[in-house]
DNA sequence: GCGATCTAGTTGAACCTTCAAGGAGAAGTA
DNA sequence: TACTTCTCCTTGAAGGTTCAACTAGATCGC
């Protein structure tokens, strides 16, 4: 499935339509795409079943946690726990009162900023991680790393690295800085 | 964020809990892990954020229709059409039945088998898909393909196809032949 | 100090996904 | 034929995500 794909104009050359001549994918980046979307949709799904079988949460939830129990005295303010887990703080929202509704996550006020909230991780929910952590690093493990050579580690490593950086949404205008 | 990190003996040697010792990540894995993760997710939502904009609906119903457009007369038998975008049925019938409702998929009784039900991309359908073509190769390119380099492409592709290989949900005992 | 503006976080409604259950027809077995 | 089993697809409820709107507190400019 994917993408472009109404290629219908054959090649690739000249103009037609409304605006430039659009840019299709070659087949071979069209099959790379595929490829990168039906896997990161498969092993997205295997963890989250993974999880939710074994951990009683999906995959950004139990990532939620794993974040908290680095952080100092396992606890973060809401926003920086949404950027660090590259989610909205609507979600981040939704997701703590669940946690918290379980015993895993709770909320008290920020000392220094009266708007702020700061979650942390409760016993209950570092058991609950220290419990899950084996079986879902082995199915990480099983999904990927034991199939891939030390190489292609690295080389998906720079990839998404790439990728990410493009994406990260940092200060819109962070490339335009003559705007400000 | 992510994965084991509650690798609190510090090393990966000796004995300790119940089962085998897990074999946790090493550092470089950690990292490799945490840039695929953040970079799937962000890559997700903004292709979902911009196919919302501007073809009004998520990336995986595009995706339908983008398959459904390929299919030899536009119509696919339901459960290929879950196969191919690596979906459930249940999930694919909850989603026609949106699309249906904007008038860009239709759905017919199968001939050659009672139970079964073609669904079929409508002109209206194919239409959005011909507006919205170019704006998403586009998308994908600038997250994409415009960033990497042929080899990595080429990488990318292998270690997808490793990927997904393996997590294919054929059948569960294709590995297990003795058993039946 | 004071008003405009910005940031932190929450909320509810609409929408999407998952899960378990179920109806109906096909296919295998005897 | 009758029986069991399997496949195709749908359904409803529960839970997760998105989006826009909103409160409250911080910050900036004067």
């Amino acid at each position: 499935m994917n993408t472009a794909s109404i290629n219908e104009d054959g090649a690739s050359g000249t103009a037609s339509g409304s605006g430039a001549e659009p840019r299709w994918l070659t087949d071979r980046e069209q099959r790379v795409w595929r490829s990168y979307v039906h896997a990161t949709m498969l092993l997205e799904d295997h963890l989250d079943r993974q999880l939710q079988r074994d951990a009683g949460m999906p995959h950004i939830y139990y990532g939620l946690l794993v974040q908290l129990s680095q952080a100092p005295r396992r606890r973060m303010r809401m926003t920086e726990l949404a950027k660090g887990a590259k989610i909205t703080r609507s979600r981040l929202s939704h997701a703590v009162a669940r946690l918290e509704k379980n015993g895993w996550v709770r909320r008290e006020d920020c000392p220094s900023d009266k708007r702020g909230q700061n979650a942390y991780l409760t016993d209950e929910g570092f058991e609950v991680l220290r419990r899950s952590a084996p079986g879902h690093v082995e199915a990480v493990r099983q999904a990927m790393f034991d199939r891939l050579t030390p190489e292609q580690v690295d080389q998906l490593g720079s990839i998404m690295r790439v990728v990410a950086d493009a994406l990260e949404p940092s200060d819109p205008n962070a490339d335009l800085p003559w705007l400000r």
